[in-house]
DNA sequence: CGCTCATATGAATATATTATCATATGTTTT
DNA sequence: AAAACATATGATAATATATTCATATGAGCG
C-alpha cells in the first residue's frame, strides 16, 4: 500500500456515480456487514490460512465457513490457492484493510 | 479532513480487536450495505437536506426514508437539526466519505 | 481401487430486514 | 383552536440471509 488518501483524492472518488455503481457499493458493504465474514477477514490479516484453520480460529462449523468464504471470494475480497487437499485463502488486496481500518476508526469514537 | 492514511497507521488501527468491536464493525458496515442508505449518504454529500428533499431526490416514500434516516442517525453517520417544520440532515463526519471512497475504489477495479 | 481427509454445495429452517400503510407527533399558519 | 404541513413510528407482509444438516466432489494414501 504505497498510496495515501487525501481530501482531494477522496472527493474525486465519490463523484459521478451511477445508480448501478451505488448498488455495487451497497453490495460490497453488505459483505463486510456480517460478523462471521469480518472475523474471517480479520483472521486472514495474520496471513494465508486454510479452511480448517479458519474453522478452528473462529470455532465454527466448516460448512458455515465455506459458505461465507464463497461470498468473500465472489466479492473479490479474498483469493484462494489449492495445496494438496487443503484450500488456502488470503486477502485479495489492501482495500480490505483500509476499509476495515476506517470503519474501526468510526466505531471507536 | 487533514489526516492521511498510510500503511503504518492502517496496520495500527486493525490491531487488538475484541469480539465486541468486531460485532460493532459488522453492524456499521451493515448500515452501508443497503442501496437506499447509500443513496441517502450520497445525496448528503451535496450538503444538508431535509426529509422532503431527500424523498424527492431518491423518488421514494417518506416513511421509508425516515426509517432509514433513523438507522443512519443511530449509527452516528448523520446528524439532524430542526428548522421549523422541517428536519435537516447532514453527514456527521468525514469517515463516511472515506469509507465510501475506499469501497468505490474496490468496486471499480 | 477403495478409504480417508478437506472442502464445497444444495436444501431447509430460522431469523433479520425493508418497504408500505396507517397513524401519531410536532410545528406553523390562519 | 383547528387545519395544514413535515416528520416519526408501529405493525405487517414480503424478501433476503445465515446456519445447519446431509451429501457431493476432489485429493492423497495404503
Amino acid at each position: 500500500m504505497a498510496e495515501e488518501y487525501d481530501e482531494r483524492k477522496i472527493d474525486h472518488l465519490i463523484q459521478n456515480v451511477s445508480e448501478d455503481e451505488l448498488s455495487d457499493l451497497a453490495e460490497l458493504f453488505k459483505v463486510f456487514g456480517d460478523s462471521t465474514r469480518i472475523k474471517i477477514l480479520y483472521d486472514l490479516f495474520q496471513g494465508e490460512k486454510n479452511v480448517t484453520e479458519i474453522c478452528d480460529d473462529l470455532e465454527m462449523n466448516q460448512s458455515a465457513i465455506s459458505h461465507q468464504l464463497k461470498i468473500l471470494k465472489t466479492s473479490k475480497l479474498i483469493k484462494s490457492r489449492r495445496d494438496g487437499k487443503a484450500m488456502y485463502y488470503s486477502l485479495a488486496d489492501d482495500h480490505v484493510k483500509v476499509i476495515i481500518a476506517m470503519g474501526k476508526e468510526h466505531v471507536e469514537e
